[in-house]
RNA sequence: GCGCCUGUGGUGAAACGGAUAUCACAACGGUCUUCGGAACCGUUAUUGCGGGUUCGAUUCCUGCCGGGCGCACCA
């Protein structure tokens, strides 16, 4: 509809023998204001000097004699805006054709062009996962789904940080603190042989992740005397050179890891097609720093370390490669980044990452664009707020106040059982509240504009009124169960509207795929979020003071056929965020 | 010091340069002879401060003030 009124608009101004401008069109705040308002009389009056509502005059006047079937009224209104008033013809349309697409609903092909490779989650495997990755995950999920559903062709990345000193510290702590009789051994060949004698997540009845989160604590703490760091960079040193006893040490700790880390990515619902692991591309980097040095791009300090030049893209330099010849984080990036574009063959690379990586990555994308791997406009960076916790600050395990995912989920979980088995009576609620749970979170992060910090609100986020993720399940799921009725009563949804009279759900239900465009453009996931909200507000709203399933009234296949477009939508809407929605809650 | 992000009712948020700044929570009052009350209807209350650009600024520019993050051989 938009490009309609463009389309008319620049007719318009042709006919009119104005020149052509730039120009907005928008859903006025009000929809007293109309469906759509035209700013461009204004526009035009600054460009050459008339009074805007005069422009505004003469344009409407050309307007109305263009008008297609779908626009009933054009007016001129405030300082000179135009509003254009849809006709009824052009809801039964869009009902049509929410009805025809089905869960195909929504989508266009304005990036059908492009390979997106996106890397996000990746938590490191030391750690269990807090409300910082779950703002990555989420963030990371909806933005795969919304930029697929503009027609692009999407990667889903995760990079597995799997060695290095943290992994180390890892082994080590397993190694000295996991013994089942507590007995202390720092020998990993006796481990080798004596197996049996170590802990297990489940001997220890701790979710994987956590019983790896706890081996790290400790084997950091160890690292403070300096006779067990030694031992720890050993560690590594031995790791390197393919010693076979340490590897097995490492797979066993990572595997461990890994498990925890894999439900509490599945809970959240991240997937992925690919998965670096870092073990695997670490020493790649180096290429690229002598292929940078031949070309003139880096130079060597008197010390031996490499370092950039990156005054032409006014940036603080940065040392791509240690005085003793190892690498940093930078140099297996690069490499990393070159292997991303080969594989997927992928014209636009994101990473999902906290804001704290900003400087670092514009650095690499510069020197990418350096050595010719690929221009910086290809490279994105999507940055996202802090989460910390409303009325303790930060999250640090030295405050103790470390929200992990599943205790999150879990704590939410329980309340929605509870509230589930009163409503449904009967069945297994526990699918049911796993849905509402996430989706509860899921909506508590996803509602706030992407960079904004967050203060994370337990009380809040496990409220379910109103502005919630549960508000819209419930809806749809409401939806749902008005459709059965009709069913039942034999009404069929029909697409012929009786009134003229426009509600606002109707309207609401029109606007989804140009809400799915600019949550595309501006890569928001938040937009979908809160036009969700207003959708699912306006359906029961409506259904609040409209009978929908009445065998007696006219209206009523209409009606349905609204309802069902509602249920259809919200669903869609609800699967770019990554949410589904249970038959019954 | 420099750079990036951020500041909107009591609280949490929205507003792609547009009209009377929107929504939810909380508070208060109402709807229950219900297509499912995780609902609906109503009342109260908001753009950090100063300047500039513009017909029009929460939005753009600029200077303060407050919050967060980062700034070369850590990961």
């Amino acid at each position: 509809m938009k490009e309609t009124i463009e389309q008319l608009v620049k007719t318009a101004l042709k006919n009119l023998g104005l020149p052509e401008v730039s120009f907005a069109i928008e859903h006025p705040d009000d929809v007293a204001h109309g469906d759509y308002a035209v700013n461009v009389a204004m526009v035009l009056a600054k460009q050459a000097k008339l009074n805007p509502r005069e422009c505004a005059t003469k344009i409407v006047s050309e307007l109305e004699r263009t008008l297609p079937s779908t626009i009933s009224k054009v007016e001129i209104a405030g300082p000179g805006f135009i509003n254009l008033y849809l006709s009824s013809r052009y809801f039964v349309d869009a009902v049509s054709e929410v009805l025809k697409g089905g869960k195909g609903y929504g989508k266009n092909m304005q990036f059908s062009k492009d390979v997106w490779a996106i890397e996000y989650a990746s938590p490191n495997p030391n750690k269990s996962m807090h409300l910082g990755h779950m703002r990555n995950a989420i963030t990371g999920i909806a933005l795969c789904n919304i930029l697929e559903a503009n027609g692009a062709r999407v990667i889903r990345e995760m990079v597995d940080n799997n060695r290095g000193i943290a992994i180390a510290k890892l082994m080590w702590g397993y190694l000295v603190a996991a013994k089942k009789d507590g007995v202390r051994v720092g020998n990993a060949s006796y481990w080798q042989s004596h197996k049996s004698e170590w802990h297990t997540p489940e001997s220890r009845v701790l979710k994987a992740d956590r019983f790896v989160d706890e081996l790290y604590v400790k084997g950091a703490a160890e690292c403070e005397n300096s006779e067990n760091e030694k031992k720890v960079r050993q560690l590594v040193v031995d790791w390197e050179a393919g010693d076979k006893v340490v590897w097995d040490l490492w797979e066993t700790v990572l595997k461990y890891a890994h498990d925890g880390q894999a439900e509490t990515l599945s809970r959240l619902g991240a997937r992925f097609d690919y998965v670096w692991h870092e073990h695997e591309h670490y020493e790649k980097g180096k290429q690229y720093v002598e292929s940078g040095l031949e070309k003139g791009i880096f130079k060597k300090l008197p010390d031996g370390a490499v370092l950039t030049d990156l005054s032409q893209f006014k940036l603080t330099d940065t040392v791509v490669q240690k005085q003793d010849g190892t690498s940093l984080y930078i140099t297996q990036d690069i490499a990393l980044t070159d292997l991303k574009k080969i594989k997927h063959n992928a014209n636009h690379l994101v990473w999902v990452i906290g804001p704290e990586q900003s400087l670092a990555l514009q650095q690499l994308f510069a020197v990418c664009e350096q050595l010719g791997i690929g221009k910086r406009e290809e490279f994105t960076h999507i940055a996202y707020g802090y989460v910390s916790i409303k009325g303790q600050g930060k999250m640090s395990s030295r405050a103790g106040n470390v929200v992990y995912v599943d205790d999150l989920f879990d704590e939410a979980k329980t309340k929605v059982e509870s509230i589930v088995k009163e409503r449904i009576g009967e069945g297994d609620p526990s699918l049911i509240a796993e849905a509402v749970a996430h989706s509860a979170v899921t909506y508590e992060i996803l509602k706030v504009a992407r960079q904004k910090d967050i203060a994370f609100d337990m009380e809040m986020a496990l409220s379910f009124e109103g502005d919630s993720g549960p508000y819209l399940l419930y809806s749809a799921v409401r939806a749902k169960s008005i459709l059965d009725k009709a069913e039942k009563a034999g009404i069929k949804a029909s697409l012929e509207k009786v009134d003229a009279d426009i509600a606002m759900v109707e309207r609401m239900v029109a606007r989804y795929g140009e809400v799915v465009a600019r949550a595309g453009v501006e890569m928001a996931p938040h937009q979908i979020a809160l036009y969700l909200i207003e959708l699912s507000s306006a359906f029961n709203s409506w259904y609040g003071n409209t009978k929908i399933v009445d065998a007696e009234d006219v209206h009523s296949p209409w009606r349905v056929a609204v309802t069902a477009s509602v249920r259809i939508v919200l669903e869609n809407g609800l699967a770019l965020l990554g949410m589904k929605v249970p038959e019954r809650m």
